[in-house]
DNA sequence: CGCTATCTGGAACGATCGTCAAAGTATCGC
DNA sequence: GCGATACTTTGACGATCGTTCCAGATAGCG
């Protein structure tokens, strides 16, 4: 019938990521973001119809790859402390593993795109409370089996849960020192006592 | 000798303070500051220099005003749990305040300029580190008298209540509930026992 | 009351913004 | 191999960006 896509859509979406998560939303144009895909502008505009179809785009791949796995993790089974420990190591881990200064795009979009669009606030708010969600479930699990406290019910330990990686996101990005970033990850695990 | 300023530096950089808060940096532009303010943009780069200038007077405002007296209230002599506990209400209602959806400079700044500009990065820390000096001093001091945990050390229960409360202005932003954000910064100073 | 130094508002700068139309190119069914 | 179709590229669009400059306004000094 007709010429098929040359490009991998994932792969753009992925590049443009990098651009997002390093240079903010407004802070990134068109052009960087054409560079970092290698695409040309008319590509970018027919697959993802704007500046906004793309950052939509890009911010359902993060949650597919970064808030997915973790709720997977959180209901794999296992111990309840041993995996959202897991969860905050790999946080500091994302926070702190390589130099390129690429900061969480959740936390990012809460700042600077939440206020703006609706649309990234229900992708936001669906995010956190499908972790707070399976943090609920796990924790309730838990504490029918006397494995962490009852002093606080379920519904808000998972919240402060999430609400303590959010802020590790941001410690991390004002002085992404790993060794401080565990300890304090420690102290927030020591809330299930 | 010649004609006196007309205009209210302080008063300005408090009008330029809400566009920051609710635009973000790259989002605001001249004419976004020109209006708040009611300047003209050649009076505006007469006194800061340039768009850079005028964000760091507003940081260094928005540090004054709200960093400043949250020191000086832990460093007031009060009992340490109940002083803790009076800075995160007073963040939490700072955050779900008004319907202004004004966010935290600190933490936009951390997300969008910290990797940008120097300047901001060494604000930003500076700011974080007095605030966690001044709650160390406060924690370390009700170790002795036996008022709070010793299970953890006193820096690393400053660091970790900073991060809460970084992560409760995030979580605020996704979802402004005041209850829920009250109750996870009650879990946050059960860390603490 | 001029003179002059400084401040003020706004016009205008080149650059860049997000967007899109048009031309070129490659692929498929026939 | 040819027409039809869809994708890619290019460049230019008007708008807006941060910044600068300038003419007019205003205050203190002689």
């Amino acid at each position: 019938m007709a010429r098929t896509r040359e490009f991998d859509l994932d792969a753009a979406v992925d590049a443009a990521m990098d651009v997002f998560r390093s240079k903010g939303y407004e802070g990134t144009s068109m052009r960087d973001l054409s560079e970092a895909t290698g695409l040309g502008s008319g590509s970018i505009y027919a697959a993802f119809g704007s500046k906004d179809g793309l950052y939509l785009a890009v911010l359902d791949l993060y949650r597919q790859r970064y808030a997915t796995p973790m709720v997977d993790l959180l209901r794999s089974g296992n111990d309840a402390r041993a995996v959202i420990r897991e969860v905050f190591i790999g946080t500091v881990d994302d926070i702190t593993g390589d130099g390129r200064h690429l900061s969480c795009l959740i936390v990012g979009a809460s700042m600077e795109r939440a206020h703006q669009d609706v649309r990234v606030a229900e992708r936001l708010r669906s995010t956190t409370q499908s972790l707070e969600l399976a943090l609920y479930d796990l924790l309730a699990e838990a504490q029918l089996r006397g494995q962490i406290t009852t002093d606080r019910s379920a519904t808000d330990l998972a919240g402060f849960l999430v609400t303590s990686l959010q802020g590790l996101r941001v410690m991390g990005a004002i002085n992404p020192d790993r060794a401080a970033l565990t300890r304090y990850a420690e102290v927030a695990l020591t809330c299930l006592d």
